[in-house]
DNA sequence: AATGGCGCCTGAACGC
DNA sequence: TGCGTTCAGGCGCCAT
C-alpha cells in the first residue's frame, strides 16, 4: 500500500472527521495486530485531529475534552479509509467501522496486514512500540542532507533496502524507493557508507521532491487504494521507473531493469544510475 | 549491532 | 474452464 503519500492523502481526505461524535465501533475480521481494549472504549467520545507519523494514522479521541486515548491506524498494502455518510453494509473486507454522528470511517483491507489499535496517547504503549522505530518525518526541518550523509555513513546494505527500512528517512515505500533514486542517480544497489555528502543530498531532496509529487498526484492506485472518498491516485502513471522494466528510459532513452533486493522488485535505469 | 529472510493473508494474473 | 504458481504497496520477528 500505502506509502506515506497514500497515507497522507488519506489523512487529508478524512479530515471531516474531526469533531464527530463516536456512537460505536465494528470490527471484522482479525487484522495484524489486535485492538487492545474493548471497542465500546470509544464509544460516546469526539474525534479530535487526524495526525501522520510515517505511514500510520493517528486518530485522537477525546473522553470529555481529555486527550486520554485514540486509535492508531495503518493501512498495511492492500487497506484504504472511506468516510462514508451513509455506510452501507460491510463487505467481506470491511475490518473496522468506526461509527460516528456525521459519517463512518471504514477500513477496507482485503489482506489484513492492516491495524487499528486503541493507545492511551501517541507517545505511550502500545503506539509507542510501533512507533519507536521510525526515522525522522522527510519534510521535518530537523532532517539535514548532513544528518541524512552521516546516518549513511553507518550502514552498509545497499540504499534501496535502506529507504524500505525508514530508518534514514520515513515513508519512501517500494515505488517511491526506486523513483527517488533515479531521481538522484545512484544505483540502488549501492552501499550506504559509499554515497559521498554531495549524493547524500541530491538523495534527500530526490525523496522529498518524489513524495510531494506523489500527494500532489493523489497517490499511487495499483490495485487497492482509494482516498476517503474514493479518488484513485494518478501517480502511478507517471512513474519514473517503477514498474516500467523494459520500457523506455524518460530521460537516456535507454532500458529500465528490474533486479530483486530483499525479495522486493526495484526498477532502475542502468544508463542514469550509478 | 547489523543484516537477511520469513511469514502474515488474499486476490489477480499468468502458464499449462 | 480449471488448476497450480507467482507476485503484490509493509513490517515485526527470528536466526545468524
Amino acid at each position: 500500500m500505502p506509502e506515506l503519500p497514500e497515507v497522507e492523502v488519506t489523512r487529508l481526505s478524512v479530515a471531516g472527521v474531526t469533531g464527530a461524535r463516536v456512537l460505536g465501533l465494528r470490527l471484522g475480521k482479525p487484522l495484524r495486530w489486535p485492538l487492545g481494549a474493548e471497542p465500546e472504549v470509544a464509544h460516546g467520545r469526539t474525534v479530535g485531529e487526524i495526525q501522520r507519523r510515517g505511514k500510520y494514522l493517528w486518530l485522537p479521541l477525546l473522553n470529555a475534552g481529555q486527550a486520554d486515548g485514540g486509535l492508531l491506524w495503518h493501512l498495511g498494502m492492500s487497506g484504504s479509509l472511506s468516510w462514508l455518510a451513509q455506510a452501507p453494509p460491510a463487505g467481506p473486507h470491511d475490518h473496522a467501522d468506526l461509527h460516528t454522528d456525521r459519517g463512518t470511517l471504514r477500513l477496507t483491507d482485503p489482506r489484513r496486514f492492516g491495524a487499528v489499535v486503541w493507545s492511551p496517547a501517541l507517545g505511550q504503549d502500545p503506539a509507542a512500540k510501533l512507533l519507536a522505530r521510525l526515522g525522522p518525518e522527510p519534510f521535518d526541518p530537523a532532517l539535514t542532507p548532513q544528518g541524512f550523509h552521516a546516518a549513511l555513513r553507518q550502514r552498509r546494505v545497499a540504499i534501496k533496502q535502506a529507504l524500505l527500512s525508514g530508518e534514514l528517512v520515513v515513508g519512501a515505500g517500494n515505488i517511491y524507493a526506486s523513483d527517488a533514486l533515479f531521481e538522484a542517480g545512484i544505483d540502488p544497489r549501492t552501499r550506504c557508507d559509499r554515497i559521498a555528502a554531495a549524493r547524500a543530498a541530491r538523495l534527500l531532496a530526490a525523496v522529498q521532491r518524489v513524495l510531494t509529487e506523489a500527494i500532489a498526484a493523489g497517490g499511487s492506485t495499483l490495485k487497492d487504494f482509494k482516498d476517503a472518498h474514493g479518488t484513485v491516485g494518478q501517480y502511478q502513471g507517471q512513474a519514473r521507473v517503477y514498474g516500467r522494466e523494459g520500457q523506455a528510459c524518460q530521460r537516456c532513452g535507454g532500458t529500465i531493469k528490474r533486479l530483486v533486493q530483499g525479495q522486493r522488485a526495484t526498477y532502475y535505469c542502468p544508463g542514469c544510475q550509478h
